[in-house]
DNA sequence: CCTGGAATCAAACGATCGTATAAAACATTC
DNA sequence: GAATGTTTTATACGATCGTTTGATTCCAGG
């Protein structure tokens, strides 16, 4: 277990008040002083905060969304043009995050979570960038395997599938304070749960318009 | 139409740029210039910021919370012991809130999906209280309808429903620009839609553990 | 009209923020 | 071991933050 150099003990720190303060809320200050280097060192190597945030979310993003696109390839390959199976499309999609919910990488999980969360124009629209190809991809893998949904549906649906994985990878630990009685919940026990819950969601009937709402 | 008071006017601003900026990135300057209000309004009127966050939080928290209730209760006393249908229990729950996604309710909803991920401990603290009682009612009403499901499946899939539902609250007016075809979803259509959803997701058979994950 | 409490105002407080600077320490090459 | 480039350090800058103060304005009750 060698020291890593100044750059990596910054990105540390900072991932770690990032997950569990916020952005806004975690000053350089705290952040250099939780790495144990000087204040300086985060303008000397990432030139602002600004691009010390842009850097912390992009070292999770990063290998995540590339093994989502691996796995896709993989099942496309395999598939050789016949039909994948939606529950895995769910899984390559959702498995590479779900892979930091183990107690030792909840930081990262709760990181991963926060990009869509906190604000900030310009770091959004940078961040936003950094999951087009995968939207793209898994948009068009998904309206294959559910030929029955419009356009609008599939979107729809698929935010939802979203909004449950990141409100996941967020508020998991949360959910064992909730619970009515203690409570366990294995880690490698939610994925299989997500993928089932979504799998169904998407493959859902389209509702009657007139049936449900008044 | 008559012009609301100075408390009114502060609350007004400060949720329109909670619901944007985000709270910490929310000065009390920038929130009492937007209300026309002298600074020092917010402390006269609130006491300090974090009383002020909690005041414009729990005005959008308190309504629909009790609707949910109400509705709960309505629906409890016109099923007289017999079984409740599940969508029906979902649409109670979910309902309330997205009635907010019309285009000029928007700001409401974006500052209710915030509502679980600004942080700061104390805050984090008496906004969860405000959601116990509907935790508590809503958690038992699903498990009598899904019985099936063991107590940690259910509020597994009891988070799943209310990540989908928070990232719509705060995200939806970005569906439409990941669209890649230019897009228009009706406000009204997505209730029904995250109704299906989720029922779907909550029925699902519990997966084989040693089928899905590696 | 007078008076007293409520509300608003301009101004300032100390604290903390992100950033910049220049010197010191370190490492590497000849 | 002197020279050169890289990294770290202590320190300070200006800006902005939430909060406080004390004076001023407002307005109803006597």
């Amino acid at each position: 277990m060698e020291a890593p150099d100044t750059k990596t003990r910054i990105l540390d720190a900072a991932e770690s008040l990032f997950a569990t303060r916020g952005v806004e809320a975690s000053s350089l200050r705290e952040i250099t002083a939780s790495a144990g280097v000087n204040l300086a060192a985060v303008n000397y190597h990432f030139g602002s905060k600004d691009d010390l945030v842009l850097a912390a979310f992009r070292r999770r993003i990063g290998p995540v969304n590339r093994e989502r696109l691996e796995r896709l390839d993989a099942l496309e390959v395999a598939a050789n043009g016949r039909a994948i199976a939606l529950e895995e499309l769910v899984e390559a999609f959702l498995a590479p995050s779900m892979r930091f919910l183990s107690p030792d990488r909840r930081l990262h999980a709760r990181l991963l979570g926060r990009v869509h969360h906190e604000a900030q124009d310009e770091l959004q629209t940078k961040l936003t960038h950094e999951f087009e190809q995968v939207v793209h991809r898994f948009v068009g893998a998904l309206s294959r395997a559910l030929p029955r949904l419009g356009p609008a549906e599939l979107l729809l649906r698929g935010h939802f599938m979203v909004g449950a994985m990141i409100y996941t990878l967020t508020h998991l630990d949360k959910l064992e304070t909730v619970a009515p009685v203690p409570l366990h919940i294995a880690a490698d026990q939610v994925l299989p749960q997500m993928i089932a819950f979504v799998a169904a969601g998407l493959r859902a009937p389209v509702p009657d318009r007139t049936e449900v709402g008044r």
